[in-house]
Order: structure tokens, then C-alpha cells, then sequence
DNA sequence: TTGTAAGCGTTATCAT
DNA sequence: ATGATAACGCTTACAA
């Protein structure tokens, strides 16, 4: 049917239609200003021809995607997959289409992929947490693009964000694992730099342990990625260290199970031997043996929210509100009472 | 600095450098063909205005993105977030963009976003399986868009693809299960429909039962979706049949979690009453106690091959060669020799 | 080596 | 209700 072996375009279902090419833009995009029998044999030539418009052509005359990308460090874990996933759900019913990309926690590539997205038409940005460059900010400022952090909410930055306290959550949960009767903690936390989230976190457990009489500066804070073989190596790590500690807070889920695979290796028991918190409550806390202890973020609504609020920013209708969610400390089995012999 | 709080164009830049657009352009793609002198002062306008090339219009002129298209059935879990990351991580060393969305298991809504991504300009698509309506097919024939599969391999299909063999690789940790001395075996699969990953694999257990003298008849399948929660609530349903079946080999690790879940809550030992397989090899099941037998894809290795093969096929270098890739049964915890009394 | 100008496929503003 | 036609920002012959 079609002359050669290329995509249609709206010239060529205007020719088969035997209309102009305005006509047949109205017909996809204003039905109700094209008179019905026009439109009918407008939208047939389209089937016939299995005609879909040039998006890179309606970006750049329309001057808007309905696209929105997002930026997470990671895909390698599922950290950020439920909460993505909602954003997504949320932004297909409000019509919008969502491309992902992931920095691999590396600032340069962030930027990187932030610069493809917005040359890429995105009407608008959703990225995890507020550290970055400053000339990312100004980018961003420089082409109008509105841009929403989730995954951490600080009241006073330069990007309105839909996330949770990290700090206090951290200290939430410290403050379970010292009323437990633990007094010698020690902390696994993902990579700081560039991350205000594992910050924050650490910046928790330091807090809760001065409230409470204990010197932050004797406690061992180990840093390292977000993996379960790091987090076990940081575990072996600590257990070799005297005097042992008796609770051991991970800055994260996979890092906790990290740890009690490792205990599992060691022989040490928990929570009898040594106790483990997470954080994220991720689908694998409440499936390894012992269950993992945790902070519950509530990623699906986080999603959500942060796609609606993001779209009220494109749209005009919002100048980026800020909402802080709740968390909770979820009690399960890795967390117990010290060993006596320790009190 | 810039007259008006839009981002700049080429047009500006060639006012800055005192030059006319074309250099600008051939600065930036090829710089070779411009005096050094020049390019420096171009280069030096393009940082001053902070210039960012509009993508829409670079594809739109050039026909060329430079980007591809990846679109998996879900980011719910991790199952396919290890390979797309080798996926990303190649392409990205070949000069290529990576764009990720999620179908969510549903055909209209892969269909959906096959248009979006081409429209968008996708120099080439990779997809998962081979499961779809023919007008897909048709589609991208029309847009002339090169087009891989990965995750599944099939010989003859429509589409060149990268994966490995799902049938067989069910058969071989069927034949692992049988050799253990069960003889009464069920299966908890993923939902077949649109899926011929799921379906192989049911056929792959029904055949290696053939052809060891059981009945595939009179095995038990339950198809549900890749879920913990719905392997558990599977798990249940089989334990509570007559004969119980002393193994279940699930069509996924995350199932084969979910089932071990459950057997831990009902109080049924693992594997001593009952063995369990999974398939994949996720970090998940690795962790989980008992560790889960289960089949090894190379998901990097099948991430990293698929990118090098779809540039190719971009390039115009390959018309599209298929891989298929070995998988290995990995013998944990698991799986055990059926309980005495059930011999 | 550099500039000119014709597209690329839409949308949107005017006319008609 | 429909049709011309000028943008949109870039690439790329072709000219100079």
C-alpha cells in the first residue's frame, strides 16, 4: 500500500484521505473541531496505513512529551523497583509515559542522564535524593524543567520533594534497639558521599545514641555499598572487633541480609548472639530466616504522591509541594534482647 | 547572560562564537572538519550559554538517536534488573542511551509502549520473549526499527533473540528432582499466557516426566503470577492435596521463596518433607534459608551480549544473530531426597 | 574551512 | 469546517 519501505507521515494520510495535513492533526489531537464524516474517513486512512505520529516532531512543535524520567542509582536491586513502579502506574492514568534510567550511584553519569532526558522533551524530572551538583540545579533552572526529589525530604532545598525523615527514622528504630537493652551498636551504611539518605541515616543513629547517654564517637560505622556481599563482609568485619557489639543497624535491608547470611556462615545466632535491623522493608525482609527487623517506607504511596505532585508541576498547577511520609519500625525476629553475659 | 530564561539554541551559540550554525553543528559532531581556531571559540560560546542540543530536533534532521528501547514485563523484582543493567552498562560503552518501561505482563500496554519508544526516535528495541500479536511484528517491520529478544530463545521465531533454552532448562532440573527418588512431583508456574518463558518451562517439566515413566497427567500445575505471596498461598493449595507431592519445582525463584515461606509457617521441614526448586539464581535465592536449588541463568552475560548484538544490528553491521546461552542447575539446600516414607 | 539553505514531521495561527 | 503556511532546532548537501 504503502510507497516504500518507511514510516508514514501525517503528508502521506493527508494525501490518502484527500485532505490537508492540518485537518488530519485536528482529527488526532481536536476530534471535536473536524466535522464527523471528514474525520471518519480521516481516521481510516491512519488504520490503513498504520500511521503513528513522529514524536521528535511533535516535541519540537507542541513543545511538550508528556514524558517524565526518572533517575535512580539503581536497577540492580529492587530498592527502588515498588516505588517506581507506582510512579508509573500513577502517571499512565494520568497520561503520561515514564522513561527511567539509573546513574549507578555515579554523580557524572546522573548528570549525564538528566541531560538526555530533558534534550529528550521530558516535561518533567523525578531524582533520588537532593546531593548533587549545583550546576545541576542551574541546568535544570536554565530549561524550565520542574523536577521532583522522592526518597528523602529536607524541608528547605532547592527541590520540592515527596520522601521521609531518613534521620529520624534511623533514630526511630535505634531508639527500639537501645530499649531493648542493646548498648553496643554498631552501624553498616551504604556509601555517604553523594547520598543524603545514608547520611541522614547516620546522622540518626548518632542522635539516638547521644539522647541516650551513649558516645556516638565509640561507635564502629562501617561504610559500604548496597550489596549483599558487602553487607556480609562488613558483618565478619565487625564481629572480629572487641568488645563485639551486641546489635549491629544496617542502613538497608540488603545489607541486613547481607549480615545474617553471614551470622548463618558463622555460626552466630540471631537475635540470640547478635541482633540486625534493615531499613527500606523490602519483600526480602520478611522472607529470610531470621526476618528482618526494619523501617517500613511506604514506597507505593511515595510513587504515587510523587507522580501527582510532579504532573501538577508540569501542568502549571503546582509550584512543587513538599510531603514528608511516615515510617515505622516493623518488629520481627532479628531483633531480641542483648546476650546476659553482655549486660 | 542569555536574553530570556529559555534554554539556547545552535542559532544562539552561532551568534555567540560569530559563526554560522552549520560550524557549531560540525563542532559538535564533527570536530575534525573545523579549524581549531574556530571550534575553541564555538566551544567556548557552547559552554558560556550552556548549550544542550534539542534532541527531538537532532533526531528529526539526523534520523538517528542513538538510543534504544528496552521494555520488560515488570520492575516489581529483581528478575530482570541484574540483565538490563549489563544491558545498560554495554550500550553505554558503545555510545548508546538505554530507556527502560514496564509492560506489566499486559500486551496492549508492551504495544503501547513500542510506540512510544519509536516514536520517540528508539534506534532499536529489545523485548522479552517472543509472545505477542503479529501486528507488533507488523509495526516494526513498517518503522523498519531492529528489534532483539532476550530472556528466551527460539530458533525460528520472528526476531533474532539473545536467552536460552527455557524448556530444556526446566527438563534438566526436572531430571535432578526425579533422580533424588521422587516420583511425586507439582509444579508452581508463572501465568503462560503471553508468556512463552512460562509456558517452555511447564513443558519442559511435563516432558522430562514423559520420558522418565511418570505421568505428566497426573501432576499438578499451578500457574499464578511472579509473586511471593502467590507462591505461598500455591504452596499451601499443594500441601493440602492427597498424595502431597514431595517436591515442587517452581517456575521462578521468587515463587520457590514464597513456597519456602510458607513450609516454614506451616511447620513442614525443608527439604526433608518436602524439596523445592527454583529458577533463575537470584540473589534471592541465595539467601533465603534453606538456600534454593534452582536454575542458573547468565543474566549479565546474556545483558551484555544482547546490547553488543542490537547495535550491531543498528549499525547495520548483523541482520541479527541469535545466541542461546547455557544454563546450569545449581544444587543448595533445597532439594533433598524424598521423605523415607513416601518411598 | 565555512556559509547557505533545504529539509525532517509536526502544531498552530491565520485566512478562507 | 478546512486549508496554507510559518515556526520548532537541528543536520547536511552544496556553494563559495
Amino acid at each position: 500500500m504503502s510507497d516504500s519501505r518507511t514510516a508514514p507521515t501525517l503528508n502521506d494520510v493527508a494525501r490518502e484521505a484527500g485532505v490537508s495535513t492540518a485537518t488530519v492533526s485536528r482529527c488526532l489531537n481536536a476530534p471535536d473541531k473536524v466535522v464527523e464524516k471528514t474525520r471518519i474517513r480521516v481516521l481510516k486512512a491512519v488504520d490503513r496505513l498504520g500511521y503513528t505520529p513522529n514524536f521528535a516532531a511533535q516535541v519540537m512543535a507542541a513543545k511538550r512529551s508528556f514524558t517524565i524520567g526518572a533517575i535512580i542509582p539503581t536497577m540492580d536491586n529492587a530498592i527502588f523497583a515498588r516505588g517506581l513502579q507506582a510512579f508509573q502506574d500513577e502517571l499512565r492514568d494520568r497520561g503520561y509515559t515514564l522513561l527511567v534510567s539509573s546513574s549507578v550511584y555515579s554523580p557524572e553519569i546522573e548528570q549525564e542522564q538528566i541531560r538526555a532526558l530533558v534534550a529528550r522533551g521530558a516535561d518533567g524530572l523525578l531524582l533520588i535524593g537532593h546531593d548533587r551538583p549545583k550546576e545541576v540545579y542551574d541546568y535544570l533552572d536554565q530549561h524550565q524543567v520542574p523536577a521532583l526529589v522522592a526518597w528523602s525530604h529536607l524541608p528547605d532545598a532547592l527541590l520540592p520533594s515527596v520522601g521521609f525523615d531518613n534521620h529520624g527514622a534511623l533514630r526511630g528504630i535505634t531508639e527500639k534497639v537501645i530499649d531493648m537493652g542493646h548498648r553496643n551498636i554498631a552501624m553498616i551504611s551504604g556509601v555517604t558521599k553523594g547520598n543524603d539518605r545514608a547520611r541522614d541515616r547516620v546522622k540518626g543513629l548518632r542522635d539516638a545514641l547521644r539522647e541516650n547517654g551513649l558516645d556516638p564517637e565509640q561507635t564502629t560505622v562501617i561504610e559500604t555499598s548496597y550489596d549483599i556481599e558487602q553487607g556480609a563482609l562488613a558483618f565478619r568485619d565487625l564481629m572480629a572487633s572487641t568488645p563485639r557489639p551486641t546489635a549491629i543497624i544496617c542502613g538497608n535491608d540488603v545489607l541486613a541480609v547481607g549480615a545474617i547470611r553471614e551470622a548463618h556462615k558463622l555460626g552466630i545466632a540471631v537475635p540470640d548472639e547478635v541482633s540486625i535491623t534493615g531499613f527500606d522493608d523490602m519483600e526480602l525482609a520478611n522472607v529470610v530466616t531470621p526476618s528482618v527487623t526494619t523501617v517500613h517506607v511506604p514506597h507505593r504511596e511515595m510513587g504515587r504522591k510523587a507522580a501527582r505532585e510532579l504532573t501538577e508541576m508540569v501542568a502549571g498547577t503546582s509550584k512543587g509541594r513538599s510531603t514528608c511520609l511516615d515510617t515505622s519500625v516493623v518488629m520481627r525476629e532479628s531483633l531480641g534482647p542483648p546476650p546476659s553475659q553482655a549486660r
